[in-house]
DNA sequence: AAATGTGGAATTTTT
DNA sequence: TTCCACATTT
C-alpha cells in the first residue's frame, strides 16, 4: 500500500505505524522520530477505517506533548480531532470525571487544587485536628498520600505495621474527609478517583472498552502503577494499545514512574490470539555518530535494559570535548568562551544548552553569562497560573464558581487586605465549624460585630455582587471585571514594583480569551451557564461538553501551569536541568558539572535503581546534542557554602576514551583569548554586550551612586543589584531602571 | 500589616 | 551560601 502518509519512513517506523491490530510496544531510542509514528500511526488508522476519531484515545504526560500530538495529527488527517481523546492522564480522567462526576460521588463543580493548594489545605487540616507539625511534616504527609494514592490506596488499603505509619493513615484518612467536604481534588486523585469510577461501574467500564478500540500511549516508561492499572483497565478484549517509550529514558523513578511496566507490557497486554508486537526504532535522525557512539557505549553500562543500539547514517562528525576546570567560576567562564566564539560563528544563541544536574548550578552560570552581556533563559521555576497574584485572582474566581471553596475563601478573604486579620479568620472558622457549614456561609450567617464583623460582612457583600456580576458575562469579560471589582489590580498598581503583577493579572484576561477560542466554546455565552461547544459531537459526550467556561478555565488553569516566562523573541542560551531538557534538542550541548557526587548525584546512590537511573540522566544529556557535546567539571566548587573538591564523574570514564579530546585544563590560568577554542576562531562579532557589570559604578535617578553588586535574569528580564551609597541595597530591572554609568 | 530575625534544609518535577 | 517558612517585633 502507497500512501503519502507512509512516504519516507523507514522499514521500522513504517512498521510499527502499519502494524495490525494487535497491542504493540515501540522502543523509540532518543531523536527515532516517536512522535512522528505516533501521529502517523493514528493517521494512518483513521484513513484506512480501521478507527473513527470517537475510537482514539491518545495519552501523553505532558500538555505540551498532548499539543504537539494534535498540532501534527491535524496536519496528517482531514478528519475532525475534537472528537478525539487525546491529553494527558490528568486531563483525560478529568474529562471522565466532568462527565460522571455523579457515579464518581464528586460535587458538579468539583475544582482541581495544584500542590501549591494542597500544602495550605494540608495546614488547615494541621490547625483544625491539632496535628503537630514537627512530628509530622506537612511535606512528607504530601507525599505519603501522594505515594498512596499513586500506588492506587485508600487509607484503608495502606498496610501500616507501625505506629507512626497508623497516624499518617489517620491523617489521610482526614485529608480526604476534608477534599470530599470542600469539593476539591487533588491530581493523583483525579487518576484514581477515574481507576475507582471504572473499576465499580462495569457499565460505565464496558462503553469506555467498546468506545475506544485505540489507546495509544506515549512516554511509556514513566507510567505509574495507577496509570498502568488505569490503562489495564480501559483495554477490553478488543482494545489494541500502542505504547511508545525508551526504557533508557526512564528518569522520573523518584516520581513513581516504573520503567518494569515496559517487560510487564508483554505479558500483560497479549491475549491468546494476539502476542505484542515489539518494534525497535534504533535509527536516530538527530545526532552525529559520535555523540550516538558515546551515548550507546555509556548506556551499555547499565544492566536492566531491553536492550537497543542507536544508529545514523550521517557521518562521525566532531569529537566530543571535554573541560576539566579549576572551579564552578572557571567551568562558567569556559563556557562563556566557548559560546561567543560560537555565535561569532553564526550559531544561534538559541541553539546551545547549558544542562545541569540539579538547579542550584545555574547561579554560577547566570553570572558570567549576565558578565559577558550574553542573553539566557532559566527553564523552571514559577509558573504563570503558580504565580501568587494570578492565584488571588483564580481565587475569586473559584468563589464565583463555588461558593463554599474554603481554600479559595482563606486565601483572599484579606488579599486585597480588608482589615479581617488572622483573629477573625478563626474565629469565623469555629463557627463554620459548628455549623458544619463553608467560610462563606459562616460569613453570611454569623453574628458579626464590631469593625471586624463589619469588614466581614462587607466581604461577604463584595463575594455575592462579584457572583452577580460575573456569572452572567462571558468568560474573558468575567475575569477583567472580577480582578478589577475585587481590588487586586488597584491594588498591585499602588505598589512601587507591582506592574509585572498587574501585567499578569491583565494576561490572565487574554488566557481566558484563549481558552475559550480553543475549546471551541461559544464566545458569548455566561461564563457559568452550561455551554455546549459549537463542534463537539452531541450524543454520548453532550454531558462531557456541558461544561461551563468558567470552571473550565480554573480546571485547565490547574492542569497546565502554563510558561514559566513566556520567550521574549530574542535568542537566548537555554540554561536548564537535564531533566528539563528531556526530548529537546540543541546544536551544541554542555553537560556541566560531571562530578562524583553531583552526576551522579550523591543522593540517587542509597536508592534501589539510583546509578542507573542517574546514568540514564547522563544519556539524556548526551542524546540532546545534534553536533557538538562539552562535557565540563569543575576541580572545586561552592557547595551549600563549602568548598568541595570533585573528582570526575564515572560517566565520563565510562565513554570511549577514543571518542573523547580534551581540552587543555588550565583554563582558570591563562588569560582570556588563549584557550584552544579561541585560538581556533577568529572572534568576529561579539553578540551585543550589555553595558553592564558586577563591580560597576552606577548612578540612579532616584537613589543616587552605587556600585552593581549581583545580577541575575537574561535579556528583558534581567535584573540587577546595586549597592547604593545612600539608599542602601536595591533589587533594579534594567528595563525600567534607568540606569546610567557613573 | 510590614519589617526583621531565626532555623533548617539544600536532586530531579508534571499534573 | 542561599533560600524558604515561620515567628517575632515594630
Amino acid at each position: 500500500m502507497s500512501s503519502p502518509l507512509l512516504d519516507s519512513l523507514n522499514p521500522e517506523q513504517l512498521a510499527a505505524v502499519t502494524l495490525p491490530a494487535a497491542s504493540a510496544l515501540i522502543l523509540a531510542g532518543a531523536g527515532s522520530g516517536k512522535t512522528r509514528v505516533l501521529t502517523t500511526r493514528i493517521a494512518w488508522l483513521l484513513a484506512t477505517g480501521q478507527a473513527t476519531p470517537q475510537s482514539v484515545l491518545a495519552v501523553t504526560f505532558t500538555n505540551k506533548a498532548a499539543r504537539e500530538m494534535l498540532l501534527r495529527l491535524s496536519a496528517l488527517t482531514p478528519l475532525n480531532t475534537r472528537g478525539m481523546w487525546i491529553g494527558t492522564f490528568h486531563g483525560l480522567c478529568n474529562r471522565m470525571l466532568r462527565a460522571h462526576h455523579r457515579e464518581a460521588k464528586l460535587p458538579a463543580l468539583f475544582q482541581i487544587i495544584d500542590t501549591q493548594d494542597q500544602l495550605s489545605l494540608l495546614k488547615r487540616l494541621y490547625k483544625a485536628h491539632g496535628i503537630d507539625d514537627t512530628r509530622f511534616p506537612v511535606r512528607q504527609l504530601q507525599w505519603f498520600i501522594a505515594d498512596a494514592k499513586e500506588e492506587g490506596r485508600r487509607p484503608n488499603m495502606v498496610e501500616a505495621s507501625d505506629d507512626f505509619t497508623r497516624q499518617q493513615v489517620e491523617h489521610y484518612a482526614l485529608y480526604e474527609a476534608m477534599c470530599q467536604r470542600e469539593g476539591v481534588v487533588d491530581f493523583a486523585e483525579l487518576l484514581l478517583r477515574s481507576y475507582e469510577l471504572l473499576t465499580d461501574h462495569e457499565a460505565l467500564r464496558e462503553h469506555y472498552r467498546q468506545r475506544f478500540s485505540h489507546i495509544l500511549v506515549d512516554e511509556f516508561q514513566d507510567t505509574n502503577t495507577l496509570q498502568y492499572r488505569w490503562l489495564r483497565l480501559l483495554t477490553g478484549p478488543e482494545t489494541t494499545v500502542f505504547a511508545v517509550g525508551d526504557d533508557d529514558q526512564s528518569i522520573y523513578a523518584f516520581r513513581g514512574a516504573k520503567v518494569a511496566h515496559m517487560q510487564r507490557f508483554e505479558r500483560d497486554f497479549a491475549t491468546a490470539a494476539r502476542p505484542v508486537k515489539l518494534i525497535r526504532l534504533e535509527r536516530n535522525y538527530r545526532s552525529h555518530g559520535h555523540i550516538l557512539d558515546a551515548a550507546n557505549a555509556l548506556i551499555r553500562h547499565n544492566q536492566a535494559r531491553l536492550g537497543k543500539e542507536l544508529w545514523t547514517s550521517e557521518e562521525k562528525g566532531e569529537p566530543i570535548r571535554a573541560f576539566v576546570a579549576a572551579s564552578d567560576v572557571d567551568e562558567a567562564a569556559f563556557a562563556v568562551d566557548v559560546v561567543r566564539a560560537l555565535t561569532a560563528d553564526g550559531l544561534p544563541l538559541d541553539e546551545v544548552a547549558l544542562l545541569y544536574r540539579s538547579n542550584a548550578q545555574s547561579r554560577v552560570f547566570e553570572h558570567a553569562l549576565f558578565g559577558a552581556g550574553i542573553p539566557y533563559r532559566v527553564h523552571g521555576g514559577m509558573r504563570f497560573f503558580e504565580r501568587a497574584e494570578v492565584k488571588h485572582a483564580l481565587a475569586y474566581l473559584r468563589l464565583v464558581a463555588a461558593a463554599d471553596d474554603d481554600g479559595a475563601f482563606l486565601r483572599v478573604v484579606n488579599f486585597p487586605p480588608r482589615g479581617i486579620g488572622a483573629r477573625t479568620q478563626e474565629q469565623l472558622q469555629a463557627l463554620a465549624q459548628r455549623h458544619g457549614g463553608s467560610l462563606a456561609q459562616a460569613t453570611v450567617s454569623g453574628a458579626a460585630t464590631g469593625k471586624a464583623g463589619a469588614a466581614l460582612t462587607a466581604f461577604g457583600r463584595l463575594l455575592a455582587k462579584l457572583r452577580d456580576e460575573a456569572s452572567v458575562l462571558p468568560l474573558p469579560a468575567a475575569v477583567e471585571h472580577v480582578i478589577h471589582a475585587s481590588g487586586l489590580v488597584a491594588h498591585y498598581a499602588a505598589e512601587k514594583d507591582g506592574q509585572d503583577r498587574v501585567d499578569n493579572l491583565t494576561e490572565l484576561v487574554t488566557a481566558a480569551t484563549a481558552f475559550v477560542r480553543e475549546a471551541g466554546l461559544d464566545p458569548d455565552a455566561p461564563c457559568v451557564a452550561p455551554a455546549v461547544p459549537t463542534s463537539e459531537p452531541s450524543g454520548e459526550d453532550a454531558s462531557v461538553a456541558a461544561i461551563a467556561p468558567l470552571p473550565g478555565f480554573l480546571a485547565h488553569a490547574a492542569l497546565e501551569a502554563g510558561d514559566t516566562q513566556a520567550a521574549d523573541g530574542k535568542a537566548a542560551l537555554q540554561l536548564m536541568t537535564v531533566h528539563a531538557a528531556k526530548g529537546l534538542e540543541f546544536h551544541t550541548v554542555f553537560v556541566t558539572g560531571l562530578e562524583e557526587g553531583l552526576f551522579p548525584h550523591e543522593n540517587s546512590l542509597a536508592a534501589a535503581d539510583g546509578l542507573e537511573e542517574e546514568r540514564r540522566l547522563m544519556y539524556v544529556a548526551i542524546t540532546r546534542a545534534r553536533r557538538r557535546l562539552y562535557l565540563t567539571l569543575a576541580q572545586q566548587r561552592m557547595l551549600h557554602g563549602q568548598l568541595r573538591y570533585g573528582i570526575p564523574s564515572r560517566f565520563v570514564s565510562e565513554l570511549p576514551p577514543g571518542l573523547v579530546q580534551w581540552l587543555p585544563s588550565a583554563y582558570g590560568r591563562m588569560t582570556a583569548g588563549e584557550t584552544v577554542e579561541r585560538r581556533a576562531r577568529t572572534t568576529r562579532a561579539a553578540p551585543a554586550a550589555s553595558p553592564w557589570r558586577i563591580g560597576q559604578s552606577v548612578r540612579h535617578a532616584k537613589f543616587g551612586v552605587g556600585v552593581i553588586v549581583d545580577a541575575e535574569g537574561g535579556g528583558n528580564d534581567a535584573r540587577v543589584q546595586v549597592n547604593f551609597r545612600d539608599a542602601g541595597v536595591k533589587w533594579l530591572a534594567l528595563d525600567y531602571a534607568k540606569l546610567e554609568a557613573a
